[in-house]
DNA sequence: TGTTCATGG
DNA sequence: TATCCATGAACA
């Protein structure tokens, strides 16, 4: 029944599917946002009042004088890094000339410099006000917003959204995504829904190299591979990683490992977290003591680097040995060729980077299983005559504002689709995709969506 | 117009 | 050889 898609067609039911979404459009609370715009102002305006008695600012003042702002980051390093001779701890992308200030930066110089704090609390007010709440209600029209989503604007075939961009609306930081997400309610009387694909990119990887261990890794639950990864690096028994510890294995060494960052990095990136996230096993010993209590190997970060070359070498030549073969092998394929394909049916060519070319075709493939289940999705809700709509996606995800009525035909359709069709109409997907599903109470904003239960 | 920073997957 | 893909605001 579900006719499978190649290509070109993808793309142009895609696009119509999303012509849909756009149309429909996300609700949205005018009055919070316009309340919330001047209470953000009022703050900000405080803090820069505060902030005008201290030392720094008068003499930041005194250097620039009518020149002065507040947002520029030229000025500031020039305060830090000159006037008050601090030592730069990083520098910009531009070869090594400009110190950099960005929040890491500042975070690590607050120690010497409080008021810093001030700075990077105002830089996050300012970011929501400017970027986030002012955008919606630019282009929010009747209550309803309607952002572009893209299919003709990235390099992997992936899309994009704009105008604004509903793809990178704040969640990391609770503070920020309370003030954004707040703004995006269902329609009266219904509830929003966010279905997203559980570790996309990993499965679609798999689908690529094959790699058995991999795999397994993904088919069996009992397994984790970040939770596994994480033990490695930090040198401790499984039993001893946190969520947090985990945390940091995910996204200090596996995923940028998969996206080719080498061991340095990687150390560097796992070694400053044990500090400022102040990671503690599951005995209450803190893993600072723990690496400390290695004096032999691991009490410098010489050392440290030293161990995560040895788990970078074991996890390309022997954890995931076939994964590490295929990128190898995929590159020498793309440097005969010049181009890649991406199993959906599109070709990337051209001159591209190493690291590109094992990324691409994933990145690329992913988000078009998301593609063709929405396409699928749109389909069946309107063939069943049913109300609830596609308001919005997030690369692996999909937000609907559902009439409750309708929420458990709607979650049968949206499984099948996402977890078996799909399955049936691409057989080179060769593992298992599974979804999460969040969901909010009736009426009640985007901010206080929670985790469904499989049973519901 | 290009750079830096901040936000998401 | 060295972390992938985006949008957007402010500044110079």
């Amino acid at each position: 029944m579900v006719a499978a898609l190649h290509g070109y067609g993808l793309i142009h039911e895609g696009w119509q599917a999303l012509a849909d979404v756009e149309e429909n459009g996300i609700h949205i609370d005018l009055d919070y946002v316009e309340t919330t715009i001047l209470k953000l102002d009022n703050r900000i305006n405080t803090m820069r009042s505060r902030l005008d008695n201290t030392k720094f600012v008068k003499k930041w003042r005194g250097v620039y004088g009518h020149k002065f702002k507040w947002d520029s980051d030229e000025q500031l390093g020039d305060m830090l890094y000159n006037e008050m001779g601090l030592e730069p701890i990083k520098y910009t992308n531009d070869g090594g000339h400009t110190p950099s200030v960005d929040h890491e930066t500042l975070e690590l110089l607050s120690p010497k410099l409080p008021l810093l704090k001030g700075f990077l609390k105002m830089r996050k007010m300012s970011k929501c006000k400017d970027t986030y709440l002012a955008g919606i209600l630019r282009e929010t029209v009747d209550e309803y917003l309607h952002p572009f989503f893209n299919l003709h604007t990235v390099a992997t075939f992936r899309s994009s959204s704009s105008k604004p961009n509903f793809q990178n609306m704040p969640i990391r930081d609770k503070m920020q995504g309370e003030l954004i997400r707040r703004a995006f309610i269902p329609r009266p009387g219904r509830m929003l829904m966010e279905v997203d694909y559980s570790g996309i990119e990993v499965c679609i990887a798999a689908c690529y190299h094959k790699d058995p261990n991999m795999i397994a890794y993904i088919k069996d639950p009992t397994k984790d591979m970040h939770r596994d990864m994480a033990a490695q690096c930090y040198k401790l028994p499984t039993e001893e990683v946190t969520s947090d510890i985990r945390y940091c294995g995910k996204n200090c060494f596996v995923f940028p490992q998969f996206y080719g960052d080498w061991f340095k990095s990687c150390a560097g990136a796992l070694w400053a977290s044990v500090d400022t996230r102040e990671l503690v096993c599951t005995d209450g010993t803190k893993v600072r003591d723990h690496l400390g209590s290695h004096t032999i190997n691991l009490d410098t970060l010489k050392k440290f680097e030293d161990h995560i070359e040895m788990v970078e070498d074991d996890f390309w030549n022997n954890r995931f040995a076939v994964y590490g073969q295929w990128k190898e092998d995929h590159y020498d394929e793309y440097l005969r060729r010049g181009y890649v394909d991406i199993k959906t049916g599109f070709r990337c060519g051209g001159i591209m980077q190493r690291n590109d070319v094992s990324n691409y075709p994933v990145q690329g493939a992913a988000f078009h299983c998301l593609l063709w289940s929405l396409i699928q999705v749109n389909k069946e809700l309107k063939a069943a005559g049913l109300s609830t709509l596609i308001v919005g996606q997030i690369h692996d995800s999909i937000v609907l504002d559902v009439v409750p009525e309708e929420l458990e035909q709607v979650l049968a359709i949206v499984r099948r689709v996402m977890c078996v069709e799909i399955r049936k109409a691409w057989p080179w997907i060769i593992v298992p995709l599974d979804v999460d599903v969040e969901i909010t109470d009736i009426d009640a904003s985007w901010f206080e969506k929670k985790k469904m239960g499989r049973a519901a």
